[in-house]
RNA sequence: GUGGGUGUAGCUCAGUUGGUUAGAGCUCCAGACUGUGGAUCUGGCUGUCGCCGGUUCGAGUCCGGUCACCCACCCCA
């Protein structure tokens, strides 16, 4: 006998088991098919790149969460840590073929080094779109449009998308002539609804070493607060005379205006001038967006405008804008909250195989049902019904098919609603309409 | 990466100042029902007490290490 070896899986790295794949893909489906309605057009990457090409791109945090090894070449690789970098890389390397403007999506496995935490892991799914080659702010409103059309497609009303513009900050901080020190001060001003402002002022004059009127100046414009309206009121009197900050503001405006037109609920859409995003690339607008009933879990898709990042493969001008949906976490999010139906089956029904000698009636009837589009399981074997039932039951199929030799003398079938533990008695040739029926009316979540 | 917490049957947990054969509920499996699943009844299964090592006559219980999970920081999806 050899010694077994331990089945477990790495830290932050999980399985999926039917009863999460399901819901997975339903999701997946669902952000493929919202992407494509807005001509996002699907691309993939390779999971391994280049280490330089991963490095510098994100962040110093993302550099020291990189996976990053000596391939058997002897090459410095690295997994990617996000979608964004490798798409820029992709766009330096084919824009000549793609022609500009060049919107794509994006849907794969991203990895970090990171502590694991409650919706946070190692191994997780981003589902990304940009559009490139532009530096239209239509570009950037579509993006709003489309993280909410995302969100309602997956089953949420309860959100907030948070909305911010680099500009306007960068505006002021370059009025201050403190453009050096921008991403110390972003670092501390990210912890103002944590720490309390005394204590950002703090770490803004001690690590940033701003002086502090200047912090003063700094925090007055994160603290902006109101209703959009009175947001963009304030920051327009008290910044617009500043050229950069004024061009962030009017771009906000516009996107708020638009998207209020367009139809988008407007409470959904909220100018959060505390929201900057961790990653050095973002240039202008940027997205994040919380799940009013689970705020803490943090933002389920985040993005933003980044007018340089290409610039590192190219000298050709790859303006992008765009946003990513952390499926992962809002699959967390999801069960936590109970959204998650606890079906192990993708088929619907059940054919109970009652005779064994009845097999060929059984496949053929399950080969009508499936060529009309409902999903049907065979039992594997001929075992008493009640345990075909229960199992059934346990998988989350929402019906049950049995016959035996008094329905085949009839031609007819049984057709069982198995949440309501009901069953009718129906011909052939209603079969399909009584599934639907059944299926129908339990409106099952997503 | 830093700090704190947790880790006992499939699940939720109990387990007294370290002491002999480690428990409960639920679940599961099999049967009174060989054409019907959430109920009742009867019977039954399950654990290297996360893992490794140390202290001790003796450790689920104490100590060290390690792994995983949870929380906070950091950062982010």
């Amino acid at each position: 006998m050899t010694k077994l070896i331990e089945p477990r899986t790495l830290k932050g790295f999980r399985d999926y088991p039917p009863e999460l794949m399901i819901p997975r893909e339903r999701l997946l489906e669902s952000a493929r098919r919202v992407y494509r309605s807005y001509g996002y057009a699907p691309i993939d990457t390779p999971a391994l790149e280049y280490a330089e090409i991963l490095l510098g791109k994100g962040s110093e945090e993302t550099d020291k969460q990189l996976y990053r090894f000596t391939d058997h070449g002897g090459r410095d690789v690295a997994l990617r840590f996000d979608l964004t970098v490798p798409f820029a890389r992709f766009a330096a390397e084919h824009v000549a073929r793609l022609g500009t403007p060049f919107k794509r999506y994006h849907m794969g496995p991203v990895w970090r080094g990171e502590n694991t935490q409650r919706g946070r892991f190692r191994e997780f799914w981003q589902c990304d779109f940009d559009t490139i080659g532009t530096t239209s702010n239509a570009a950037d409103i579509e993006v709003a449009l489309v993280i909410n059309d995302l969100m309602e497609a997956l089953g949420f009303e309860r959100f907030t998308i948070r909305i911010n513009n680099r500009m306007v900050l960068n505006g002021l901080l370059a009025e201050l002539g403190l453009a050096d020190r921008s991403k110390a001060l972003l670092i501390a001003l990210d912890k103002l609804p944590k720490i309390g402002r005394a204590a950002v002022a703090t770490e803004m004059t001690q690590k940033a070493g701003v002086r502090p009127e200047q912090a003063e100046r700094v925090l007055a414009l994160a603290e902006t607060a109101g209703s959009n309206a009175e947001v963009l009121e304030r920051l327009r009197r008290d910044f617009g005379g500043n050229d950069t900050a004024a061009v962030g503001i009017a771009r906000l405006a516009e996107l708020l205006a638009v998207a209020d037109k367009a139809g988008v609920p407007p409470q959904r859409l909220r100018l959060d001038l505390s929201i900057c995003r961790g990653l050095d690339y973002y240039t202008g607008t940027v997205y994040e967006t919380f799940l009013d009933d689970l705020p803490n879990i943090g933002s389920v898709c985040s993005g933003g405008r980044y007018d340089n990042l290409a610039g590192l493969y190219t000298r050709q001008a790859l303006p992008g804008v765009g946003a990513s949906l952390g499926l992962d976490r809002l699959l967390a999010a999801m069960e936590e909250l109970q959204l998650l139906p606890k079906t192990a089956t993708p088929a619907p029904v059940l054919l109970v195989q009652f005779e064994a000698t009845r097999l060929g009636e059984y496949q053929r009837l399950a080969r009508t049902l499936r060529a009309e589009g409902i999903g049907v399981e065979v039992f594997p074997e001929a075992k008493k019904i009640g345990s075909q039932l229960q199992y059934a039951e346990r998988r989350g199929f929402r019906v049950a098919l049995i016959a035996g030799s008094e329905e085949f003398q009839q031609g007819t079938w049984k057709v069982k609603d198995l949440a309501r533990r009901e069953e009718h008695t129906v011909p052939e040739a209603g079969v399909t309409a009584a599934i639907r029926a059944i299926l129908q009316e339990g409106t099952a979540p997503r």
